[in-house]
DNA sequence: AGTCCGTTTTAGTCCTTACG
DNA sequence: CGTAAGGACTAAAACGGACT
Protein backbone atom coordinates (compact mmCIF):
# COMPACT_ATOMS: atom_id res chain seq x y z
CA UNK A 1 0.00 0.00 0.00
CA UNK A 2 1.70 3.48 -1.19
CA UNK A 3 2.29 6.05 2.15
CA UNK A 4 0.11 8.90 2.78
CA UNK A 5 0.93 12.60 0.78
CA UNK A 6 -0.11 15.48 1.93
CA UNK A 7 -2.68 15.92 -1.26
CA UNK A 8 -6.55 16.32 -1.46
CA UNK A 9 -6.99 12.61 -2.63
CA UNK A 10 -9.13 10.12 -1.37
CA UNK A 11 -6.43 8.54 0.88
CA UNK A 12 -5.20 11.98 3.23
CA UNK A 13 -8.69 13.50 2.79
CA UNK A 14 -10.07 10.43 5.33
CA UNK A 15 -7.00 10.52 6.88
CA UNK A 16 -7.51 13.98 7.70
CA UNK A 17 -11.62 13.55 8.87
CA UNK A 18 -9.97 11.08 11.23
CA UNK A 19 -7.06 13.43 12.38
CA UNK A 20 -9.92 16.34 13.26
CA UNK A 21 -12.24 13.71 14.78
CA UNK A 22 -9.65 12.87 16.99
CA UNK A 23 -7.86 15.98 17.51
CA UNK A 24 -9.97 18.95 16.27
CA UNK A 25 -12.60 21.53 17.26
CA UNK A 26 -15.51 23.93 16.03
CA UNK A 27 -15.45 26.97 18.63
CA UNK A 28 -17.78 29.65 18.63
CA UNK A 29 -16.95 32.43 20.60
CA UNK A 30 -19.89 35.14 22.21
CA UNK A 31 -19.49 37.27 18.83
CA UNK A 32 -20.50 34.41 16.69
CA UNK A 33 -17.27 33.82 15.70
CA UNK A 34 -16.88 30.46 14.10
CA UNK A 35 -13.04 28.85 14.61
CA UNK A 36 -11.72 25.39 13.44
CA UNK A 37 -9.20 24.03 15.29
CA UNK A 38 -6.49 21.41 14.78
CA UNK A 39 -4.05 20.22 17.24
CA UNK A 40 -0.48 18.67 17.13
CA UNK A 41 2.86 18.52 15.79
CA UNK A 42 3.74 21.97 14.21
CA UNK A 43 5.68 20.74 11.31
CA UNK A 44 2.38 18.58 10.54
CA UNK A 45 0.31 21.70 11.25
CA UNK A 46 2.52 23.75 8.84
CA UNK A 47 2.47 21.52 6.18
CA UNK A 48 -1.39 21.52 6.43
CA UNK A 49 -1.75 25.15 6.55
CA UNK A 50 0.27 25.54 3.55
CA UNK A 51 -1.65 22.71 1.84
CA UNK A 52 -4.86 24.61 2.17
CA UNK A 53 -3.50 27.70 2.40
CA UNK A 54 -5.87 28.95 4.84
CA UNK A 55 -5.93 29.90 8.45
CA UNK A 56 -2.86 30.06 10.84
CA UNK A 57 -0.44 28.35 13.23
CA UNK A 58 -0.34 29.52 17.00
CA UNK A 59 2.60 28.43 19.35
CA UNK A 60 1.09 29.13 22.56
CA UNK A 61 -0.52 27.65 24.58
CA UNK A 62 0.00 24.39 22.35
CA UNK A 63 0.23 24.29 18.64
CA UNK A 64 -2.56 24.72 16.76
CA UNK A 65 -3.93 25.54 12.89
CA UNK A 66 -6.80 27.71 13.33
CA UNK A 67 -9.20 28.63 10.02
CA UNK A 68 -12.04 31.07 10.84
CA UNK A 69 -15.19 31.79 9.63
CA UNK A 70 -15.49 32.29 6.37
CA UNK A 71 -12.12 30.15 5.13
CA UNK A 72 -13.65 26.80 7.27
CA UNK A 73 -15.64 25.56 3.84
CA UNK A 74 -12.19 25.78 2.40
CA UNK A 75 -11.09 23.34 4.40
CA UNK A 76 -13.97 21.46 5.77
CA UNK A 77 -15.70 21.02 2.13
CA UNK A 78 -13.00 18.88 1.26
CA UNK A 79 -13.20 16.28 4.36
CA UNK A 80 -17.03 16.75 5.59
CA UNK A 81 -18.31 13.81 3.68
CA UNK A 82 -15.45 11.19 6.07
CA UNK A 83 -16.34 13.05 9.32
CA UNK A 84 -18.03 10.70 11.42
CA UNK A 85 -17.76 11.91 15.01
CA UNK A 86 -18.23 15.26 14.62
CA UNK A 87 -20.73 14.96 11.55
CA UNK A 88 -23.49 17.04 13.43
CA UNK A 89 -21.48 19.84 14.28
CA UNK A 90 -19.62 20.14 10.84
CA UNK A 91 -23.23 20.07 9.09
CA UNK A 92 -24.26 23.17 11.89
CA UNK A 93 -21.32 24.93 11.24
CA UNK A 94 -21.44 24.89 7.18
CA UNK A 95 -25.20 25.67 7.51
CA UNK A 96 -24.65 28.63 9.48
CA UNK A 97 -21.60 29.97 7.45
CA UNK A 98 -24.06 29.71 4.50
CA UNK A 99 -26.98 31.23 6.17
CA UNK A 100 -24.98 34.09 8.11
CA UNK A 101 -27.25 32.46 11.43
CA UNK A 102 -27.56 34.82 14.47
CA UNK A 103 -27.59 32.35 16.43
CA UNK A 104 -25.01 29.06 16.34
CA UNK A 105 -25.35 26.26 18.70
CA UNK A 106 -22.72 23.11 18.57
CA UNK A 107 -23.81 20.21 20.54
CA UNK A 108 -21.55 17.82 21.77
CA UNK A 109 -20.47 14.19 19.64
CA UNK A 110 -23.43 11.29 19.95
CA UNK A 111 -22.54 9.25 23.10
CA UNK A 112 -22.02 6.35 21.04
CA UNK A 113 -21.31 5.79 17.45
CA UNK A 114 -21.33 2.54 15.44
CA UNK A 115 -18.18 2.24 13.38
CA UNK A 116 -18.85 -1.09 12.01
CA UNK A 117 -21.51 1.01 10.02
CA UNK A 118 -18.83 2.21 7.84
CA UNK A 119 -17.08 -1.12 7.48
CA UNK A 120 -17.57 -1.35 3.87
CA UNK A 121 -16.48 1.96 3.78
CA UNK A 122 -12.49 1.81 1.60
CA UNK A 123 -12.35 4.77 3.59
CA UNK A 124 -12.19 3.89 6.95
CA UNK A 125 -8.97 2.70 7.38
CA UNK A 126 -7.53 5.16 6.70
CA UNK A 127 -9.89 7.66 8.73
CA UNK A 128 -8.56 4.77 11.59
CA UNK A 129 -5.01 5.97 10.94
CA UNK A 130 -6.12 9.74 11.05
CA UNK A 131 -7.48 9.20 14.34
CA UNK A 132 -4.39 7.35 15.98
CA UNK A 133 -1.69 9.20 14.45
CA UNK A 134 -3.82 12.63 16.40
CA UNK A 135 -4.59 10.44 19.32
CA UNK A 136 -2.38 7.88 20.39
CA UNK A 137 0.25 8.31 22.97
CA UNK A 138 4.22 7.17 22.79
CA UNK A 139 6.31 6.30 25.46
CA UNK A 140 9.35 4.11 26.33
CA UNK A 141 9.06 2.36 29.68
CA UNK A 142 11.45 0.33 32.19
CA UNK A 143 9.90 -2.62 33.48
CA UNK A 144 10.61 -2.04 37.27
CA UNK A 145 11.17 -5.83 38.15
CA UNK A 146 12.87 -7.33 34.74
CA UNK A 147 14.47 -3.76 34.19
CA UNK A 148 13.37 -4.93 30.77
CA UNK A 149 12.80 -2.06 28.00
CA UNK A 150 9.53 -1.44 26.05
CA UNK A 151 7.71 1.02 23.81
CA UNK A 152 4.07 1.80 25.00
CA UNK A 153 1.45 3.05 22.43
CA UNK A 154 -1.93 3.82 24.43
CA UNK A 155 -5.02 5.27 22.69
CA UNK A 156 -7.81 6.68 24.70
CA UNK A 157 -11.57 6.73 23.60
CA UNK A 158 -14.79 6.68 24.62
CA UNK A 159 -16.15 5.06 20.86
CA UNK A 160 -15.74 1.51 21.84
CA UNK A 161 -16.01 0.34 17.96
CA UNK A 162 -12.83 2.39 17.44
CA UNK A 163 -11.02 1.02 19.88
CA UNK A 164 -12.03 -2.83 18.67
CA UNK A 165 -11.20 -1.81 15.18
CA UNK A 166 -8.10 -0.47 15.78
CA UNK A 167 -7.18 -3.58 17.39
CA UNK A 168 -8.92 -5.66 14.78
CA UNK A 169 -7.45 -4.19 11.82
CA UNK A 170 -3.67 -4.33 13.13
CA UNK A 171 -4.16 -7.43 14.93
CA UNK A 172 -1.59 -6.63 17.78
CA UNK A 173 -2.12 -5.26 21.67
CA UNK A 174 -5.30 -5.26 24.18
CA UNK A 175 -8.37 -2.85 25.23
CA UNK A 176 -8.98 -2.33 29.22
CA UNK A 177 -11.67 0.07 30.77
CA UNK A 178 -10.39 3.77 31.41
CA UNK A 179 -12.83 5.39 33.96
CA UNK A 180 -16.06 5.29 31.26
CA UNK A 181 -13.61 5.17 28.14
CA UNK A 182 -11.57 2.60 26.72
CA UNK A 183 -7.95 2.11 26.28
CA UNK A 184 -6.17 0.29 23.42
CA UNK A 185 -2.85 -0.49 24.66
CA UNK A 186 0.20 -2.27 22.79
CA UNK A 187 3.74 -3.15 24.12
CA UNK A 188 6.55 -4.50 23.52
CA UNK A 189 6.73 -6.38 20.79
CA UNK A 190 3.37 -5.87 19.92
CA UNK A 191 4.20 -2.10 19.85
CA UNK A 192 7.06 -2.82 17.28
CA UNK A 193 4.42 -4.79 15.13
CA UNK A 194 1.93 -1.42 15.19
CA UNK A 195 4.40 1.03 13.98
CA UNK A 196 5.78 -1.36 11.19
CA UNK A 197 2.38 -1.56 9.74
CA UNK A 198 1.58 1.79 10.06
CA UNK A 199 5.10 3.27 9.30
CA UNK A 200 3.84 4.82 5.87
CA UNK A 201 1.11 6.22 7.22
CA UNK A 202 2.06 8.72 10.11
CA UNK A 203 2.24 12.18 9.15
CA UNK A 204 2.07 13.50 12.76
CA UNK A 205 3.82 11.59 14.98
CA UNK A 206 7.27 11.84 12.59
CA UNK A 207 8.99 12.15 15.68
CA UNK A 208 7.98 9.52 17.67
CA UNK A 209 8.09 7.33 14.82
CA UNK A 210 11.69 8.47 14.22
CA UNK A 211 12.72 7.60 18.50
CA UNK A 212 10.71 4.62 18.17
CA UNK A 213 12.87 2.85 15.07
CA UNK A 214 15.96 4.20 16.37
CA UNK A 215 14.81 2.39 20.23
CA UNK A 216 14.02 -1.22 18.35
CA UNK A 217 17.70 -1.01 16.34
CA UNK A 218 19.00 -0.62 19.80
CA UNK A 219 17.49 -2.94 21.58
CA UNK A 220 18.05 -5.42 18.47
CA UNK A 221 22.12 -4.83 19.56
CA UNK A 222 21.58 -4.42 22.92
CA UNK A 223 22.91 -0.91 23.44
CA UNK A 224 21.08 -0.17 26.67
CA UNK A 225 22.86 2.96 27.47
CA UNK A 226 21.49 4.47 24.43
CA UNK A 227 18.14 3.54 25.12
CA UNK A 228 18.65 5.27 28.46
CA UNK A 229 19.82 8.46 26.73
CA UNK A 230 16.81 8.09 23.93
CA UNK A 231 14.22 7.82 26.99
CA UNK A 232 15.56 10.85 28.40
CA UNK A 233 14.93 12.82 24.68
CA UNK A 234 11.86 11.68 24.41
CA UNK A 235 11.16 13.18 27.74
CA UNK A 236 12.75 16.26 27.12
CA UNK A 237 11.57 17.01 23.25
CA UNK A 238 7.24 16.32 25.06
CA UNK A 239 8.30 19.20 27.98
CA UNK A 240 6.68 22.70 26.58
CA UNK A 241 9.25 25.36 26.48
CA UNK A 242 7.63 27.83 28.78
CA UNK A 243 5.52 25.84 31.30
CA UNK A 244 4.20 29.00 32.93
CA UNK A 245 0.83 28.00 33.89
CA UNK A 246 1.00 24.99 37.43
CA UNK A 247 -2.19 22.96 38.26
CA UNK A 248 -3.14 23.00 41.77
CA UNK A 249 -5.26 20.21 43.25
CA UNK A 250 -7.52 20.82 46.07
CA UNK A 251 -9.91 19.27 47.96
CA UNK A 252 -13.49 20.04 48.21
CA UNK A 253 -13.45 22.89 50.84
CA UNK A 254 -10.41 24.54 50.06
CA UNK A 255 -12.06 24.82 46.38
CA UNK A 256 -15.16 26.59 47.33
CA UNK A 257 -13.45 28.89 49.67
CA UNK A 258 -11.16 30.10 47.10
CA UNK A 259 -13.83 30.10 44.75
CA UNK A 260 -16.04 32.14 46.43
CA UNK A 261 -13.14 34.44 48.29
CA UNK A 262 -11.63 35.48 44.59
CA UNK A 263 -15.30 36.22 43.32
CA UNK A 264 -16.26 38.64 45.91
CA UNK A 265 -12.80 39.85 44.99
CA UNK A 266 -13.61 40.14 41.41
CA UNK A 267 -10.31 38.36 41.41
CA UNK A 268 -9.44 35.35 39.17
CA UNK A 269 -8.81 32.34 41.09
CA UNK A 270 -5.34 32.20 39.41
CA UNK A 271 -4.85 35.43 41.01
CA UNK A 272 -6.39 34.46 44.34
CA UNK A 273 -3.48 32.06 44.44
CA UNK A 274 -0.86 34.56 43.44
CA UNK A 275 -1.49 36.76 46.68
CA UNK A 276 -1.65 34.00 49.13
CA UNK A 277 1.62 33.03 47.73
CA UNK A 278 3.24 36.66 47.77
CA UNK A 279 1.27 36.82 51.24
CA UNK A 280 2.32 33.94 52.82
CA UNK A 281 5.72 34.89 51.59
CA UNK A 282 6.14 38.00 53.36
CA UNK A 283 4.25 36.29 56.54
CA UNK A 284 6.82 33.28 56.90
CA UNK A 285 6.76 32.70 60.76
CA UNK A 286 2.68 32.13 60.27
CA UNK A 287 3.07 29.89 57.21
CA UNK A 288 5.56 27.61 58.79
CA UNK A 289 2.67 26.98 61.91
CA UNK A 290 -0.37 27.05 59.24
CA UNK A 291 -1.90 23.27 58.33
CA UNK A 292 -2.82 22.05 54.58
CA UNK A 293 -6.60 22.83 55.19
CA UNK A 294 -7.11 19.53 52.69
CA UNK A 295 -4.87 17.05 54.59
CA UNK A 296 -5.36 13.58 53.39
CA UNK A 297 -8.83 14.46 51.82
CA UNK A 298 -9.29 13.49 48.53
CA UNK A 299 -7.75 16.12 45.92
CA UNK A 300 -10.55 16.35 42.77
CA UNK A 301 -10.45 20.00 42.27
CA UNK A 302 -8.30 21.73 40.01
CA UNK A 303 -6.73 25.47 40.01
CA UNK A 304 -4.77 26.83 37.33
CA UNK A 305 -1.74 29.28 38.43
CA UNK A 306 0.72 31.35 36.26
CA UNK A 307 3.57 31.17 37.53
CA UNK A 308 6.29 34.21 36.52
CA UNK A 309 10.01 34.18 37.65
CA UNK A 310 9.33 35.75 40.83
CA UNK A 311 6.38 33.48 42.24
CA UNK A 312 8.60 30.93 41.09
CA UNK A 313 10.92 31.41 43.38
CA UNK A 314 8.70 32.10 46.48
CA UNK A 315 7.32 29.02 45.94
CA UNK A 316 10.55 27.37 45.54
CA UNK A 317 11.26 29.11 49.28
CA UNK A 318 7.56 27.97 50.57
CA UNK A 319 8.25 24.52 49.63
CA UNK A 320 11.64 24.07 51.26
CA UNK A 321 9.63 23.75 54.38
CA UNK A 322 7.69 21.18 52.37
CA UNK A 323 7.79 18.06 50.69
CA UNK A 324 5.75 19.21 47.33
CA UNK A 325 4.87 22.59 45.82
CA UNK A 326 1.64 21.71 45.48
CA UNK A 327 1.21 21.27 49.64
CA UNK A 328 3.32 24.48 50.10
CA UNK A 329 0.66 26.43 47.90
CA UNK A 330 -2.21 25.00 50.08
CA UNK A 331 -1.18 25.89 53.38
CA UNK A 332 -0.27 29.10 51.67
CA UNK A 333 -4.24 29.41 50.78
CA UNK A 334 -5.08 28.14 54.28
CA UNK A 335 -2.80 31.00 55.65
CA UNK A 336 -4.36 33.90 53.40
CA UNK A 337 -8.02 32.86 54.40
CA UNK A 338 -7.54 32.66 57.97
CA UNK A 339 -6.28 36.62 58.15
CA UNK A 340 -8.51 37.29 55.07
CA UNK A 341 -11.31 36.56 57.67
CA UNK A 342 -9.76 38.06 60.82
CA UNK A 343 -8.72 41.64 58.99
CA UNK A 344 -12.69 41.48 57.59
CA UNK A 345 -13.36 41.24 61.45
CA UNK A 346 -11.12 43.79 62.19
CA UNK A 347 -12.36 46.33 59.37
CA UNK A 348 -15.70 46.44 60.53
CA UNK A 349 -14.40 47.76 64.48
CA UNK A 350 -12.10 50.28 62.11
CA UNK A 351 -13.96 52.92 60.33
CA UNK A 352 -10.59 54.70 58.89
CA UNK A 353 -10.38 52.19 56.45
CA UNK A 354 -12.52 51.69 53.54
CA UNK A 355 -13.65 48.66 52.55
CA UNK A 356 -13.69 49.74 49.04
CA UNK A 357 -9.96 51.13 48.66
CA UNK A 358 -9.37 48.31 50.10
CA UNK A 359 -10.62 46.04 47.69
CA UNK A 360 -9.04 48.23 44.55
CA UNK A 361 -5.76 47.87 46.50
CA UNK A 362 -6.32 44.14 46.77
CA UNK A 363 -7.10 44.08 42.34
CA UNK A 364 -4.12 46.33 41.80
CA UNK A 365 -1.28 44.19 43.34
CA UNK A 366 -2.32 43.06 47.17
CA UNK A 367 -0.43 42.78 49.70
CA UNK A 368 3.10 41.41 49.02
C1' DA B 1 -3.88 -5.21 39.04
C1' DG B 2 -5.56 -1.12 40.96
C1' DT B 3 -5.66 3.43 43.27
C1' DC B 4 -3.89 7.83 44.52
C1' DC B 5 -2.11 12.25 43.67
C1' DG B 6 1.52 15.55 42.09
C1' DT B 7 2.56 17.08 37.72
C1' DT B 8 2.35 17.58 32.68
C1' DT B 9 -0.11 17.94 28.43
C1' DT B 10 -3.99 19.04 25.80
C1' DA B 11 -8.29 21.44 25.00
C1' DG B 12 -11.53 25.24 25.12
C1' DT B 13 -12.69 30.15 25.83
C1' DC B 14 -11.78 34.96 26.31
C1' DC B 15 -9.50 39.29 25.47
C1' DT B 16 -6.35 42.56 23.61
C1' DT B 17 -4.38 44.37 19.72
C1' DA B 18 -3.04 45.14 15.05
C1' DC B 19 -4.60 45.94 10.72
C1' DG B 20 -7.25 46.63 6.73
C1' DC C 1 -14.58 50.43 13.10
C1' DG C 2 -15.13 45.67 12.48
C1' DT C 3 -12.50 41.59 12.09
C1' DA C 4 -9.32 38.15 12.97
C1' DA C 5 -4.68 36.88 14.72
C1' DG C 6 -2.62 35.37 18.49
C1' DG C 7 -1.67 35.37 23.16
C1' DA C 8 -3.62 34.88 28.06
C1' DC C 9 -6.25 32.44 30.91
C1' DT C 10 -8.97 28.46 32.66
C1' DA C 11 -10.36 23.73 32.73
C1' DA C 12 -10.07 19.02 31.77
C1' DA C 13 -7.63 14.88 30.69
C1' DA C 14 -3.93 12.09 31.10
C1' DC C 15 0.71 10.71 32.65
C1' DG C 16 3.90 8.59 35.80
C1' DG C 17 5.65 6.95 39.76
C1' DA C 18 4.73 5.39 44.37
C1' DC C 19 2.41 2.41 46.99
C1' DT C 20 -0.33 -1.54 48.11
Amino acid sequence: MPGLEFKKDPVFLPYIAGYFDARGSFIVDKQNNITMNFYGNVDFLEELNSLFKVGSITLTPSSAWKIMNRDIPKVLDNINQYIIIKKDQAMEIIEALKNKDQYISINEPPEDIDFFDYAEEEWLYFYIVGYFDGLSRWSLKKHPKSNEYYLQISLISRYSDLVILLYELFNVGYILPYNDKFKFMAVSQDSLDLIKKLEPFLLNKKLELEMALKFKKFLDSGKYKEIEKLTGELKSSKKQDSNTTMILNLCEKLFKKVTSKSKSFEISKSRFCQEAIHYSYANLDSFKITEDLCGEEKKNFQVAINIDEYLEEKIKVLSSFDEYKSSAIRRALTLYLKDLEIEKEDNELNEDIDPLDLLEELKKGGPY
